[in-house]
DNA sequence: AGGTGTTGTGTAATCGATTTCAATGCCATC
DNA sequence: GATGGCATTGAAATCGATTACACAACACCT
């Protein structure tokens, strides 16, 4: 209300550092750091540190608070590509969870290029994170020596070498064994995939895929390509130009899903009469589109959760060892696997 | 190569510091600033620097840069839901750009929760963040002071009054009377609308909506929901359950039009034989359901690109008067819409 | 009464960079 | 040969916070 200096309401222009707010409650910088923390403070200092940091309109810098506390409060997440909705969903998990606990996320997509990865790692250093939540390619995944790094590293997603680093992975085999056993209980033998060639989920979709049919005696033709809907698309259309074509086809995640179901309208294949098509995946459109195409349900939101709950208890004990948390899926089954194949269509898949 | 301290090749533990590389290259930490910054540096020196810094693996640490420098390099994109597919799209496009002129971005999600959005602006400020890029309610976008909060703001999707805010945002008036003019000449006359009444966009697509209407001397019905695929099923199977219905409904944007169709599957309403459906955003499920889904196409990657150039334009001019970006949307016609109803059936709609 | 903690506070050092300022050497110019 | 730029370089100040340390005041226990 005075004359004053400039401490008018806020607006001054200036930046408020906390030697305003010090020397407008007439206490140390000390004071005024403790009161805004966590430190012994008398109540009665305290009140008057709230009332000219109202006053003041005093923002703590965080830049410089990062700085000396040597706490950057902030995580990294280095997925492939926001876009693809499994990513999308476990990103806001990850930063519902981050925010709670007060701490920041930086967003990487790396186009499951390498390259971009090692930049990203690198990126991750020069902020002086806290740790990382990352779904790495297959190649660096084999590289990663989390130990170098500097930070703690929650693989997410995809798998390393075990012992190496946290892990929140789906149980791919069985989550294909679920796809597999009911495919075959609809009654389809003659059962192919199309899988993702940069990561060890497809991999590991594809062994699982495999083992199931063998475990029935049969096998199943898998062809990799790299993970979006314009290659699978494309792959698809070509596969389905030839002349034997299995009667029920798996894709490694919604990406390829979406781009198989594209190349199956393109050639006019119906859907199931033609093809049964499932896959990996609960996005929006896959309850929506034709029939409903059968998937693999993710908890999507779960595993992002987890893994920033992993990433926290790592941080409080760096010694423990390595865990990998092993999530199942949940069979989502649609019309896209009805098993509709007139008799005489049926002798393509009888049993020999 | 020789029994030094431990500046053997790298993980020493320690974090090296710019005073390391100073002492390893035999320089002054001022000349490695300049030699890794843009500062006059003879050619010797800098490689001796460089050599210096690949030798002890410094990495610089970036609080501490921003303190001093006063550049945070950081810029802050708020939305309301990151899983929302328009802002998915938007998210990445500023990503690209921010990454390509050297920038972080801190990604917030607010769920259309003025207290959300006003927390995040108070933790922009804290951040000294460089920009923001905002999709604000409607509430704080009225009381939004862009001069007051030390940073510039673009704001996407959503507007504010006019002349205080840069802004991206879509043609919604010509957008909504695309898909008015469609529904029209595919025969509809009684049409109806859900929108969403937490954003300015929700009640600009119903003005559009409205006007369009009132050029063919027609009305509209129009209900505001919560822009939820939750709300919008819900207030869909109430509104079916009613005994006048419009011919066509129109969606204002990807998850409500996601509700609504939920809620006609739900009801057992044929689309487009008992109710025609239209909406915006053009998502991947948009094209594959049922008959595929009339929609108006959003510039979405653009839209993030240019809020991202608008930004840095306004950093090289901050006085310049403030500028708003109109895109326009595409009308992608689909089956939908397609005008099937029988003669019979015809007679609810017919000319008054 | 005399140590011995405990609690609350201020002073000053510190985090790791950038940037100001002064100094140096070198060359061209008069 | 003195002088005035110009290009490099280093020493030291600085960014804005946290925190180590010292110290004062006060309660508590022999």
């Amino acid at each position: 209300m005075q004359d004053h200096d400039n401490l008018t309401e806020n607006d001054c222009k200036m930046t408020v550092r906390i030697k305003d707010v010090a020397l407008a409650a007439g206490v140390s910088v000390a004071t005024v750091s403790r009161a805004l923390g966590d430190g012994p403070v008398s109540d009665e200092l305290r009140k008057k540190v709230e009332a000219a940091v109202a006053a003041t309109g005093y923002l703590p810098n965080l830049s410089a608070r990062r700085l000396r506390s040597q706490h950057s409060h902030t995580i990294g997440l280095i997925v492939s590509d926001i876009r693809n909705p499994f990513f999308t969903a476990v990103s806001r998990a990850v930063e519902d969870a981050a925010y709670a606990v007060g701490m920041r996320v930086i967003l990487c997509n790396t186009d499951e290029n390498p390259q971009k990865e090692a930049m990203y790692l690198r990126l991750m250093q020069e902020e002086r994170v806290t740790g990382v939540i990352f779904a790495p390619t297959r190649a660096t995944a084999q590289k990663l020596d989390p130990q170098q790094l500097g930070f703690p590293v929650v693989l997410i997603d995809r798998a390393a070498p075990p012992g190496q680093a946290d892990a929140v992975v789906l149980d791919n085999a069985e989550a294909a064994s679920l796809l597999v056993e009911h495919l075959l209980a609809q009654g389809y033998q003659r059962i192919g995939g199309l899988f993702g060639n940069t990561s060890t989920t497809g991999a590991e979709r594809h062994a699982g895929v495999l083992a199931a049919m063998q475990r029935h005696g049969l096998q199943a033709e898998a062809r990799f390509i790299a993970p979006t809907p314009e290659a699978a698309e494309q792959a698809m259309r070509a596969w389905l130009a030839e002349p034997a074509v299995p009667q029920a086809l798996i894709a490694s995640n919604g990406l390829v899903l979406l781009g198989m179901l594209r190349g199956a309208r393109a050639a006019g294949i119906a859907i199931p009469q033609q093809l049964a098509l499932a896959g990996f995946d609960n996005d929006n459109w896959t309850e929506l589109a034709g029939p409903g195409l059968t998937v693999i349900e993710q908890p999507v939101y779960d595993i992002g959760r987890t893994a920033m709950k992993m990433l926290l208890e790592r941080l409080e004990d760096p010694a423990r060892s390595a865990r990998k948390v092993v999530l199942s899926g949940r069979l989502i089954a649609r019309g896209s696997t009805a098993y509709t194949m007139a008799a005489d269509a049926g002798q393509d898949g009888a049993p020999r």
